[in-house]
DNA sequence: CCGTGTATGATAACGAGTATCACTATCGGA
DNA sequence: TCCGATAGTGATACTCGTTATCATACACGG
């Protein structure tokens, strides 16, 4: 039982339960992005008889909370990712799942930028990036 | 009935109907972000007995041929956007629902400096901002 | 004007996500 | 250590946005 993810909880004014700590592990073990169901699948395995509807209670506790982060894409919006400490910026890889972070000097000047010319006042972004990294572009020619 | 319209959607294999062309007009005539069910509600004015579905199958179509383009938000990605000729990026006020096109330009040189830091070659993406409009800023105050 | 095949409206079906409720468990304080 | 307030849980009924179905209507090339 991590004492510092249950202090994290607890800052929010709420508790760790076997259940929670089921989830976050399932959400930690994950390498790329899951869905409501896989992550219920997953969560399964660490506290059997685990309901659906904890998983999708939880999951919303942990996008409040900055845990895991939406994955927004073409088809649908149903998956998500766990996230570091705070809000980053991928770049993703399709040929090879590699990730890249985005500088915040990017995005900053970027979102200047915008709120400068369309006199936004800015307090929410998606940015998901999609390509190629070096290393696939390069072997695919 | 507007012939380049007809146009648009025979290259694609698609029938002009009544009930497109008032579907059409209705995206036309949105200033801003709207949902299936306030396209509904228009679309209706320009074509009485308009049932629902055919919204959805027309809102289907004019997804895949890039008439509009869907909306990511934190809550949710039900909303859509009348898109021009090509893809564009826009900032989305969540006050009052208008949007604000970012220029290419700034874009191009966000993508390029991402792209000279992390040795990615993009492809796709997925860049959509919110915030408020300045009248809608100045009207909280 | 005709025939083929796409589009439509009504509605049933689906399914992801949410609300409800009785019961359980956490955790700060006695 | 125990207790009590109350947040959390599992089961499940429910909501509601979206999709599938199907008989009928219509667009459009011939």
């Amino acid at each position: 039982m991590p004492t510092e993810i249950g202090e994290a909880l607890a800052r929010h004014g709420l508790r760790l339960t076997e259940q929670r700590a089921a989830v976050l592990q399932a959400v930690a073990d994950f390498k790329g992005s899951f869905d409501a169901d896989e992550l219920w699948l997953a969560s399964r395995r660490n506290a059997a008889g685990l309901g659906i509807a904890t998983v999708y209670r939880t999951l919303d506790v942990l996008l409040r909370i900055g845990v895991v982060e939406r994955v927004h894409g073409r088809g649908g919006c149903e998956s998500f990712v766990a996230t570091g400490e705070e809000h980053k910026h991928l770049v993703v890889c399709h040929g090879c799942g590699a990730t890249s972070e985005l500088t915040d000097l990017d995005c900053e000047n970027f979102l200047m930028d915008v709120a400068r010319h369309t006199g936004f006042h800015l307090d929410e972004h998606i940015i998901q990036l999609h390509g190629l990294c070096a290393r696939c572009e390069k072997d695919r020619s």
